[in-house]
DNA sequence: TGTTAGACTGACTAAACAGTCAGTATTTTG
DNA sequence: CAAAATACTGACTGTTTAGTCAGTCTAACA
């Protein structure tokens, strides 16, 4: 396998079972089976290690939940395949999904461009604005409902990945608790 | 003041805009003006001053908001003043809550004993159970509920402390999203 | 007043770490 | 094939850092 990419793989576990500052370069590049040189051959400084795999996986999941979008037509189809995608996406890729959690609420965050991460959700504003110009939810600030999605999804994974369902069991628990949602943002 | 006060309260500041590692424990002394020994003879390690940190703020947390249940006797007005002080605690303590948020996503947490944790929890899933069996709200587990209100409440304070909102507007907000809230979990 | 205990000091050290570099292997190109 | 570019190596280094320790200061008590 591509050497760099085994070093963001490897990256990737061990940040999330030891966090960012505890985990070594040194043991990064052993347990990927390269040299400390080739780490930074490819990356310059640790921190841009950091930061190309936030932008990897920022991208990759959005990726993965944008094609279920396509596949969808009514409007409240839509917030829903995303919402369902989100979560799916988060429980098939829990590292994944830890890493960026922990990375948005770290200080690295700020190393990253405010339009790397506003490009990712425009198209969530966007629908969310096509559903208050047809008066199917509450006319309020998009980013404050996307706020309140993103953050829902983020609970209703830590219960599942807290406790242990059978598939069909997450399934219940992720259809109901979108229904919930759009009782909370349907208008009237 | 209390030399191992000022070193908790350097820590946060410091650990805040940082990060905890790129925070050395020189740089905390130094800027609370104690020297290095003493830091080390309050807290052996500084995964100790760490955890103790997060120990104090939560139950500091945790304290001011029990203190708000007391004074309501209704049901559905005690999990809104739950709601309503968490969110107001927070927009009060930035600094706190950013570090409680860092620390909850960081391994760190694993540190922290399971029941410590549960013991701030506990009245507010009592709260919900007494809930459910008047009938008032949705069926469910608790500590989904959990899971729902608080990422709801983290939520709607990333939403109001990234845009600058009059007292009276934020207000405005803390009471739509909680009856938004409301009528998610309510029964029928 | 002398004794003792806890609070506090800061120069010091041993270990760990990010990043370098001079050089070797491998692939691509002309 | 030669030459040039790219991928990769790992021993090494300068710096930073958590934590130590031998000893000082303060205050209370007997």
């Amino acid at each position: 396998m591509d050497k760099k990419e085994k070093l963001l793989q490897t990256a990737l576990t061990l940040f999330v079972s030891q966090g960012f500052t505890d985990t070594p370069t040194s043991k990064i590049a052993k347990e990927a089976g390269v040299a400390t040189g080739t780490l930074f051959y490819f990356f310059p400084t640790k921190d841009e290690l950091i930061v190309s795999l936030y932008s990897k996986l920022k991208k990759q999941a959005a990726e993965g939940i944008q094609a279920a979008l396509a596949k969808v037509n009514s409007r409240k189809g839509a917030i829903k395949a995303y919402y369902e995608e989100s979560l799916k996406w988060s429980l098939r890729n829990p590292n994944e999904f830890s890493f960026l959690a922990q990375f948005s609420n770290s200080p690295y965050l700020k190393k990253v461009g405010a339009d790397e991460v506003s490009v990712q959700v425009a198209p969530v504003l966007q629908l969310f604005r096509e559903a208050i110009a047809g008066q199917q939810i509450v006319d309020m600030d998009v980013t404050l409902l996307y706020a309140l999605i993103s953050n829902q999804v983020f609970g209703v994974n830590q219960y599942l990945s807290s406790n242990s369902f059978s598939k069909r069991e997450q399934q219940d628990i992720i259809e109901d608790t979108f229904l919930m949602f759009w009782r909370m943002i349907e208008g009237r």
